[in-house]
Formats: structure tokens, sequence, C-alpha cells
DNA sequence: GGTCACCCTCTTAATTTGGC
DNA sequence: GCCAAATTAAGAGGGTGACC
């Protein structure tokens, strides 16, 4: 790690006859006092001329940076986002936001006044601790392997002599994950959401809980992208955070890109909503015929209120694709992988089960499937 | 109604770990 | 050495509040 220093001098300040020295470290430009008086100008001129040569290294001197030691030159700090721009190719905005914020509110502050020497195992379980105090287990985690990569890559940089995060209390170290918190659509509830909502809230409604879209995937439809006549849709693009991205360009670990064969009521929907629609391009668009570009516009100026209207009580849009899986994974005669081709999962993706079977029937439904149970059971004790 | 910024949480694929 | 579980790393959704 090299220091870059340029550009050293003295000069004077004539309200307070002192000298100043002044120079650029790290492209950082300083300004400070030596605390030497003189008495006029004529005599600093003298002196600055005779002592100038030792303008930076006088800077260096009072700025507390020791140029022959390589561990003082960079501060954790400008490492960190050295560190967080250096690998932002791999992140995508967002997330490369969300890295620099939880770098600068939660990381810096702690270590603030910390030089490179003063890490170890120990102080670095601690602060683990002390973000768990404050933020859920996901924000802990991600806090926790932002500084643990920024101290790793410092350590191959060699600006500190041992390889913290590897120390036994680190690898040890894990956090205790919060309680689940998600919530699917109850069937009957479900049911009423089909039956009773109204104009393209119906529509919406009607693709987010009979094919399980995502919230951008849905704000993202055009009418190009379905085939009627055929019966199926494409997802070609995802609106997130005011920006729409086309599937093919997105590296995600979402797949978005995909085709969905539609049942017909849907196409028979779809073709009546047709001749009602708002926009010859996009499916759903807000008042001036653009499309949504933020799914909160949608949830509190339209999903809320046709809840509200039907009486069902919200759990977030996003609850309409849990609902979905969570209710075909209670049949068993559909095949795990043609639910996970539909909603964009990998196939295999034991994701399907983990975050989606949730509990969404009422007693009469569970009663009737334990029947069927019975049934099949009883079918094969009386082959035995 | 609508956007935007900020912050936090949930979802998901890929990779690593560890138990047998 | 295999396979499932745990961890990692990232994308996306959601709540709050300011502003237009």
């Amino acid at each position: 790690m090299n220091l870059e220093c340029s550009n050293g001098s003295f000069y004077i300040r004539k309200d307070t006859m002192t000298i100043f020295v002044q120079g650029t470290v790290n492209g950082k430009k300083y300004k400070r006092s030596t605390k030497k008086k003189v008495s006029s100008e004529a005599m600093a001129k003298a002196w600055i001329k005779k002592n100038n040569h030792k303008a930076m290294d006088t800077l260096l001197d009072i700025l507390g940076i020791d140029k022959d030691s390589d561990s003082k030159t960079v501060s954790f700090e400008d490492f960190g986002y050295r560190y967080l721009n250096a690998t932002r190719g791999k992140r995508n905005k967002h997330t490369q936001e969300d890295y620099l914020r939880i770098f600068r509110i939660s990381i810096v502050p702690y270590f603030n006044n910390f030089s490179w020497s003063d890490f170890d195992s120990l102080t670095l379980s601690e602060f683990y601790n002390h973000i768990r105090e404050q933020y859920s287990y996901d924000r802990s985690k991600r806090t926790k392997n932002i500084i643990n990569n920024i101290l790793e890559t410092a350590y191959d940089e060699e600006l500190i002599k041992r390889n913290i995060v590897r120390m036994k209390t680190i690898r040890d170290h894990s956090y205790e994950p919060d309680a689940p918190n998600t919530e699917a659509y109850e069937v009957s509830e479900v049911k009423k959401m089909l039956e009773e909502s109204e104009g393209w809230m119906k529509v919406f409604m009607e693709l987010a809980l009979k094919y399980g879209l995502r919230v951008g995937e849905l704000m993202g439809l055009k009418w190009s992208d379905f085939d009627l006549e055929r019966g199926f849709f494409k997802i070609n693009r995802n609106i997130t955070k005011g920006e729409i991205v086309e599937s093919v360009n997105i590296k995600t670990n979402k797949n978005h890109l995909r085709e969905i064969f539609m049942f017909p009521e849907t196409i028979h929907l779809l073709k009546s909503f047709k001749n009602f629609r708002m926009s010859d391009e996009w499916i759903f668009v807000s008042k001036d015929g653009k499309p949504f570009l933020n799914s909160k516009t949608i949830t509190d100026y339209h999903f809320k209120p046709t809840l509200e209207k039907i009486g069902v009580p919200y759990r977030t849009v996003h609850a309409m694709r849990r609902s979905y899986i969570s209710i075909m994974t209670q049949s068993e005669q559909i095949d795990k992988k043609e639910i996970q081709k539909v909603v964009g999962h990998a196939e295999g993706s034991r994701i399907t089960d983990k975050h989606y079977n949730l509990d969404c029937l009422n007693d009469a439904q569970k009663q009737n499937k334990a029947k069927e149970h019975g049934k099949v059971f009883n079918a094969l004790l009386a082959i035995a």
C-alpha cells in the first residue's frame, strides 16, 4: 500500500502570524498549523525558504501518519469503501447501495478510532453481538458478511498481520435466526379475492393468485407478452424500485424469464379486460397511462382498499404468491416440478417447501384431505 | 394519487460444511 | 464419498415519511 503525497508547502496566516503547512495525502487536501509564531512577514518568508523542503514531513507528523509504516497509511474507513466499490460489479445497484449504507451506518461508527492493529477476534465478536441487539437476524448476517470480507481483504493486502476472520471465536460464531414471519391468504380469502374484486384489480389478483407471479413481474406485463389464442404468456421483464429490466438482461438468483399456460377462465377474463384496456402497451397502468414503477403505489392505493372493501385482512401482495404455491403443494396430484416451472423456482429447489408450504386450508378442507388419504390407505390394504 | 429515498426484511440460488 | 443441512451472497418486497 503506497502513501501518496504531493504539493507540501508552508504559508503564513497573517491574522495570527502563524506558519501553516498544506499538502495532499492520498488524494485529500490538508491545512494544519505548525504552531510556529513569527514576528514579521519577512521573518516568515526567510523561515519558509529555509525549511520548505521539510513541508510534507511536517504535515505527516502533524497528521500522525508514519510514512515508513504501511499499516497506518490507509484508514479502515477508506479501505472499506474501496473494497465495496471495487467489488460492486457483482451486485446490482440497490444491493450496492444497501452495502454502502450498512458500512456507513453500522460499521464505520463502531470502529471509528481503530487502527489496523486494534482489530482482534474478541472485538469483532463483540461487534457481532452489538449489531444483533439492534437488528434482525438477516441484517445482522449481512453486516457480519460485509465486515468479514473487508477484514479478510485487508489481511490479503497485508494491512493486518493476522486473519481474524479465520480464528476460532469468529468461525464458531453464529446468530440465532428469528422465527419466520410469513403468512399466506387462506383458501376462503383467496376465493373471495378472485370472486369479489373488480376492474383491473380482478385481473391483477387472478394472475397473482393463480400463477404465483411476483409483484415486479406483474407490473412489468405487456399485452405483447400474451398469446390469448394459444393461451399462454411470457414473463419478459421485472419492475423494481423504479427500474424496468428485461428478463434477458437480469443476472439474478430470481428466475423471471418463463412461459406460463393459463386456465380457460383466465383467458376469458383477459379477453374481456382487453376491451376496456387503459393502455395498448402495458396491462396495468397508473392514471397517466404509464406502468407502475413502485409496488407500494399498487399496495397502498389499489390493493389494500380492494381488500378492505371485500373484507379480507391485508397480508402483503407477495402473500398471494405464497398462497398460490401453498395451495398447489397441498395437492398430491400436481408434480412439484410443474409448480416450480410456473413460479420460476429452480427445479428441485427446496425453497418451494421451505418458504411456501404454509397452512392455508380450513378444517373442512383438511378433513377432506384426510379422507382422501384414508381412501388410498385402505385401497392399499385391500390389495395386500 | 403518485414518486422517491432510506432502511429493514423476506426470498432464493449457489456454495460449503459436516454427519453418516 | 455422498447427501442433506447450513451458510453465503445477492435480488426483491415492504414500511415510513417527505415531497410534488
